[in-house]
DNA sequence: GATGTGATGTCAGCAGCTGACATCAAGGGG
DNA sequence: CCCCTTGATGTCAGCTGCTGACATCACATC
């Protein structure tokens, strides 16, 4: 069998021992030159193929980032924004399909490093952003399209938590769908501007419980 | 007159410093140890009162992350969520008014450093979080509060970009308004999915320009 | 006047990251 | 078969961000 100069997928190797080692040591005890030792490479390697220490983590982003776009144009014509934004959230849940563990370990890190959470932040702000160049490449106007994009990133990011957290390990899909009634819900309410004073609510009820799906 | 051992305001002097280098030589050029000898201080001083390089320019964060908590929790009994958050949305404009060429110029330092636009997104989401955080003290429950701090920040971010570029440079407060009109018409749209195969529309609308205020 | 105390300075050092240049197998003409 | 190019990697030097440990020194307090 033919074997290359060096072993393949650098790349990989790279990504897999950052995150083996930053399971064990943690995210800022892990050096660079352990990283690229243990994949076998050097830390002028890695950063041939990351830009950045903290890049090794967000690997698949850019393939997220392709499903948004392509999912978002390819939307049957006259779809409103917020529903192609959906159909394209939900065109990422496959992407986790049963890599729901592993999320949940990048997510202890994420949490416990704000570095990540920084980049984590930016990659999502990415993904809104392309959504909404799509949604304005099909000529839904201005402010509707970066808020569509960006209430369905922050639906994204909530039903997100909420799969990694439930007990009862439904679908990130579903979670979604849960996420985007319940902002439905959340606008839909009340007018312009509350009253300056309160008519003396009663011990205050929890404010509207997600409604079921399908009226 | 009584002058301490040291120059007064030694926070304000290293903000002010970097800001201006980082106009003049823009921020990756700027040394922190020329921030500091420019504010008549040392590097290590700038790192006692700034954990980062970035942070010094997000002086102002702690006062809106407080004057958010206080709002929502101020806001009258029974007020519905997102109506709170769009109080406490209101109420960060003043930090903003007469400010709007500063905003600018940090903006487009932003513009030029990721960087930068990460730390912007964590300080958002921090305010989305204790927004959240806020909301659930006054009973709303989880999936809701989340959704409703998170969408008032996507629609403050919307907004303040509006905001900036608007050449008939309306109030800030005006296009948080707005944005949450059409935050609410945007998500009041149409039903949960789009059908698989679009009825030919016509040459497609552009989805619903902004509403007037005050149906 | 001795004794803190708080803001600052000094120094040493690591880790992240970069530019410049070297190496060396594989592949492709000639 | 040799030469040359190419691409992935290694080597080296160096800056800058950032931190820990310790020194200083005016001012306040007793």
């Amino acid at each position: 069998m033919p074997m290359g100069r060096w072993e393949p997928n650098a790349r990989d190797r790279l990504a897999q021992a950052a995150m083996t080692l930053f399971q064990e040591h943690g995210y800022d005890r892990t050096t660079v030159e352990e990283i690229a030792a243990r994949a076998g490479l050097t830390e002028r390697t890695f950063f041939r193929y990351f830009t950045d220490k903290k890049e090794v983590l967000f690997g698949g982003s850019d393939a997220l980032h392709e499903r948004i776009v392509t999912t978002i144009a390819g939307a049957p014509q006259g779809t409103a924004p917020l529903d192609a934004v959906a159909t394209a959230l939900d065109a990422m849940a496959p992407f986790f399909k049963d890599r729901r563990e592993h999320a949940r370990a990048r997510q202890a890190l994420l949490a416990a490093h704000a570095d990540l959470r920084e980049r984590e932040l930016i990659k999502l702000a990415s993904l809104a952003s392309a959504a909404a160049d799509t949604l304005r490449k099909r000529g839904v106007t201005e402010p509707t399209a970066s808020l569509a994009a960006e209430a369905g990133i922050a639906v994204f990011k909530v039903a997100f938590e909420r799969w990694l957290e439930d007990p009862k390990e439904q679908d990130l899909s579903r979670h979604i769908q849960l996420g985007l009634d319940e902002l439905r819900a959340v606008t839909a309410s009340t007018g312009p501007v509350a009253p300056a004073v309160a008519p003396a609510a009663p011990p205050q009820r929890p404010t509207r419980p997600a409604r079921a799906r399908k009226p």
